[in-house]
DNA sequence: ATAAACCGTGGAGTATAGTCCATGGTCAGG
DNA sequence: CCTGACCATGGACTATACTCCACGGTTTAT
C-alpha cells in the first residue's frame, strides 16, 4: 500500500508518517520500493501507527511509544514488562491529578475572596486578590 | 536592584528574566540603566515577576499569564474579569481531570487482562494485549 | 497532451519555554 | 595589575510533535 492509502487507513497524515518513519517509529520501507520508487508499506506498518496512536492516547510521548515498541520488538513486550510501564503511567496520572485539583483549589480559594454567599461578586471592580503576591 | 539580585530574589535565572524580558511580560528596563549601561530593576519588576512565577503556577501559559497582567496595567483585573479567567481555567482543569482519568481507566482495564485478582501476573511472559489495536 | 493528483527528499517553520554560548564591557578585592 | 564575578547582546540550541513548502518525478483521467 502506498502512503496516501495508509493515511487514510490509519487517520494520520502522510506528513506525520514520515515524521515517524524518520525517527525510527516504523521502519523506513527501504526495501520495499516499488519500480518508480514509491513506497510500499505493510499491513505490519499500519498495525504499528495504529498502536503508536492507540499509546499516544494514553499519553506516552513518542519516545515512551518507541520504547514500548522496541520491547514489543525483540518480544520484551511481555505482561510483566508492560504492565510495569502501564503502573508507572498511572502514578504520573495520579500525581498530575491531584497537582490539578491543588491548582484548581487555590484558583477557587482566591476566587473566594471577590465573591459572596450566592455566586455575587462582593467587590466587581476592585484588583483582584488573585494577583496579590 | 540589578539582575543578579533580582534573579536571587524571585527565584528565577538571568536568561529566563531576559527571555520574559524579550517577550514583553515584563517592562525592558531601558529608562532606568546606570551609568555603566547596566539596567536598574525596580520593586515593581519583581513583584511582576512574582505574580508571573504564581500565574504559571496555576497552570496559566506564558500568553495567558501577559493578558492577565495586561488586564492588571489597565486596571481591567478586576475580580470581576479575573473570577471569569479563573472560571475558565477551572472548566479546562476539570476537562483535562476528566481525560486523564478516562486515560487511567483504559489503562488499567488493558491491564487488566494481564492481572488476575490478587495483582498477580496471569501471563506475565505473553504479549500485552495493551498492544493489540 | 495536459492537468490533477499522487509520490519522494530535504529543509524550514510553528508553538512553548526556556537554556547556553560567545563576545565584550565593568567592577571589586588582593 | 590582574583575576574572578558581574553585566549586556545576539544568536544558536533543546525538547516535543508535528506541519508546510519547494522542487521535481510519476500516474491517472480527460
Amino acid at each position: 500500500m502506498l502512503i496516501g492509502e495508509l493515511s487514510k487507513a490509519c487517520g494520520l497524515s502522510r506528513d506525520t508518517i514520515r515524521f515517524y518513519e524518520k525517527h525510527g517509529l516504523i521502519a523506513a520501507g527501504k526495501k520495499e520500493r516499488r519500480f518508480n520508487n514509491y513506497k510500499e508499506y505493510s499491513e505490519e506498518t499500519l498495525k504499528r501507527l495504529l498502536s503508536i496512536k492507540r499509546l499516544k492516547g494514553f499519553g506516552f510521548t513518542l519516545n515512551e511509544v518507541s520504547e514500548l515498541l522496541d520491547m514489543s520488538e525483540v518480544n520484551e513486550a511481555t505482561c510483566k514488562n508492560v504492565s510495569h510501564k502501564i503502573d508507572e503511567k498511572i502514578l504520573l496520572i495520579n500525581q498530575k491529578i491531584k497537582e490539578l485539583k491543588a491548582v484548581r483549589k487555590q484558583l477557587s480559594d482566591g476566587k473566594q475572596n471577590c465573591v459572596e454567599e450566592k455566586g455575587v461578586l462582593k467587590t466587581p471592580d476592585e484588583t483582584c486578590p488573585v494577583f496579590i503576591v
